[in-house]
This record gives C-alpha cells, sequence and structure tokens, in this order.
DNA sequence: ACATTTGCTGAACCATGGTTCAGTTATTGG
DNA sequence: CCAATAACTGAACCATGGTTCAGCAAATGT
C-alpha cells in the first residue's frame, strides 16, 4: 500500500497552512476584515477556493487562526518590552508604548484585529485577544499602584479605559493622521494616559522621555 | 381626478415613516445593527417588507435616517448640558459626563451606533456622528486651554482619545457592568479624563462631584 | 357608487460569498 | 510503470438577506 505521508509532504503542507494564513493576514492588513474571503485567499495563496477546506473546517476556523497569531505575537511583544523595565511604573509605559507604537506602524490590520465586528462566532476569539490586552494593561496598572506610584483604582476599568483610548486615537477611523509623527504621537497619549492613571505630569514626561521602544 | 393626497393620509405617511424608524432603532438597541433587516423591522413596524421601500430607497438609507437621528439626540444633550456650565472647565466636565451617562443608559445602541461597522456607504455617517462627538470634545478642550484650565496639547488628538476611553470603558464589548453603580462609574472615567487632560487631581475631584447630569 | 390614483402586500427574484464534491493530478512503495 | 492513496481544482450549490413588482386594498372628489 503506497503513499505513506512523507516528511517533504509534510513540510509542503505546512507552508501552504501558513501561506493561508498569511494572505488571509495581507487580506486584512489591506482592506480590513471585509476583505478575508475565502477565493481571493485561496488566489492570493496560489491555491484554488476548495483547497482551503483541506486545511481549515472552515472560515470561522480560519479568521480564529490568524487572530490568535495576531494576538500572540501582539502580546509577547508587551511583555518583553515591560520585562525589560526597571520599575512597575515604567513597564507599564513600556507596555502602553510599545503597543501604541506596533499599532500604528499596522494601522488597518490592528483595527481589523482588535475592533471589527466579524460573525457572532468569532466575535468570541476577538474578544479574548481584546481582554488579553486590557488585561495587561490592568495588571500593570495595579502592580505599579500596589507600589504607591500611581492611585488606587479600579483596575479593571482603567485597563479598559486605556485600551480605549490607545485604539480610537491610533488606528480607529477617524484617528490623526500620524504619518511622520509617530515618535510624537506615541508620546502625547501616553503622557494622557500616564497622567490619566495618576502619574504627575512631570514624572509622567521623565518616563515617557526614558522608554525607548524596540524596533520590531 | 380624484385622490388628493389629504393632510389626513399625510399624517399617516408620516407616522409610518417614523414608525419604521422605531422599529430599526429598537431592533438595534436589542440586537445591534446585524438585528436591522428589512423584513424584521417591517414587521415591527406592522407592515410588509416592501412597503419599506416606499418610505426609503434602499437600507441604507434607513439605517442612515436612523443614525443621524440618534446622532443629533446626543449632541443636543451634549450641548445642553455644556450650556448651563458656570466655565469652560466645567463645560468639558459636564459634556464628559453627559456623555457618559447616556450611553450608559443605551448600551447596546450606543455602541451599535458609534462603533459597529455597517459597509462603505454607511460608514460614512456613522464616521460622521463620532467626528461629531470627537469634534465636541476636542472644541472644549481647547476653550479650556485657552483660559488656561488644563495644558496646552494636540487638542483633535486628545478629544479622540477621550471618546475611545468612555466607549470602551463603558459600552464596548468588555466594558465591565455597570448595572448599580453608574453614577461611580461615569465619575471614575471623568476623573480619568479629566486628569488626563492635565487637570489636577484635587481640582477634577471637585469637578466631577459639582457637575449634575441631567434626568433625561 | 364610481373612476382614479396612491399605498400596501408578500412571494419571487437576485447578489454575495461560504461550502461541497466529482473529476483530475501528484506522490509514494513495489 | 503501476496501484493506491492523498491532495487539488473550480464550477455548482446553498444560505442569507436586500430588492422588485404584479395584484390588491384604501382613499378621494364627483
Amino acid at each position: 500500500m503506497p503513499y505513506r505521508r512523507t516528511e517533504n509532504v509534510v513540510r509542503r503542507l505546512a507552508a501552504r497552512h501558513a501561506a493561508i494564513i498569511a494572505a488571509a493576514r495581507a487580506a486584512a492588513s489591506e482592506g480590513g476584515m471585509a476583505a478575508v474571503q475565502i477565493v481571493p485567499v485561496a488566489r492570493r495563496a496560489g491555491i484554488a477556493a476548495g483547497t482551503v477546506y483541506r486545511y481549515f473546517p472552515g472560515k470561522t476556523d480560519l479568521v480564529a487562526a490568524l487572530l490568535e497569531g495576531i494576538a500572540h505575537d501582539e502580546m509577547a511583544a508587551l511583555r518583553r518590552a515591560a520585562s525589560v523595565a526597571p520599575g512597575p511604573l515604567s513597564a507599564l509605559a513600556a507596555a502602553i508604548m510599545t503597543f501604541a507604537a506596533r499599532a500604528l506602524r499596522e494601522r488597518r490590520l490592528t483595527y481589523a484585529a482588535i475592533a471589527e465586528p466579524i460573525d457572532a462566532e468569532l466575535d468570541a476569539v476577538r474578544l479574548s485577544f481584546r481582554r488579553a490586552l486590557a488585561a495587561e494593561f490592568s495588571v500593570r496598572i495595579a502592580a505599579a499602584a500596589a507600589g504607591s506610584h500611581l492611585l488606587e483604582q479600579d483596575t479593571a476599568l482603567s485597563g479598559t479605559a486605556l485600551l480605549g483610548l490607545l485604539i480610537e486615537a491610533l488606528v480607529g477611523p477617524l484617528a490623526p493622521d500620524a504619518a511622520g509623527r509617530e515618535r510624537e504621537t506615541v508620546q502625547s497619549l501616553t503622557l494622557i494616559a500616564l497622567r490619566g492613571l495618576g502619574v504627575a505630569d512631570a514624572r509622567a514626561r521623565g518616563l515617557v522621555v526614558q522608554t525607548t521602544l524596540p524596533a520590531a
């Protein structure tokens, strides 16, 4: 009985799986979630529409994989940035600025992944990304507050508010065009955010200037 | 030549026009924009699907009318609240708190009207609502800054950020449930917002406590 | 009551986009 | 090269939901 799925084939299959997700990501990056359609994505990946269904049970699963990938990368970048900071308040600033800088670099994709509703099933996945981001902020706010670096507060509420502030001003449909002024925009928003959470203006300015952003 | 469209008929037509929009509004309020579908809306309004097309050229126009109505009400409420305030900073606080309180009262509808994408054509209308809200905040921020009540800043950016903060923390999908704590939630967020814009903590607390919200 | 015009009905129609599947091609061990 | 199995193709299929329209009902002035 011939055809033993060989190593070579396994590699090609894995590459295709990745290629499909990459194609979906590119589509979302260009045209938002509405552009993530089976036939165009398949064409972009260089395969037929039907073939997509050999890799994903349905569109929902494909988009879920896409969102999970983005969420994974984003959370990792946030944690990495925060982990090298000298203290909890600095870590909070680093997380905020890293998110902001990355969002600005991939406006459309970030908006698609975080804010654009799709269907009921996928909302759960998108929501969990959003929740992870807000939770990350909430935890860092709580840590900083515990060290008396900022005011006591409802950290769930402020984490959520912080996320909304950043999304709307950076990647939302009426976010001002920041081309050429990315650094300044990120700093202004971080300043607003830190002050809002209870950091004195002077101190906040210091943090914003000190924090360096990762290149990628 | 009989049938001269009489006053009586005109009244019924106007009533129906309003009933259709009201039905659409109720649908959006219950199930978000996805629930605003011609057949269900028509049924809710007590008419046949086809009849909707005697009042609106297409679904787009119906939803546009719905959004414009909501936007009109909302902007009027904001301006009314701000107009009775004693000074520009107080007016800003009043606008923020009024928006927050009203949004909390109609969470789903507010989310649907402000944040839920629909189709490309309608996005323009939804965007103009969003832009009007952000602009209202921006103008009040600028007025307060001009009177040296808060720091100089990019008012377009902070107005947008403020709107995002409020939306996300109040009506977004991961806004914490505020049932029974509406007043406290509104106050906490207003505090964060005012501090973020550069009002000292003590002063901001004073404003938040002083500002009274309209009953409706 | 009647002619005339408008308004209403709702099932049929259509466009969009996800999903299926019979037919074809590719890969492997012997 | 051949048998066997998996992978791929793409046009047909289907579900959803907006839109149309032929037939019917209601309103009006004489």
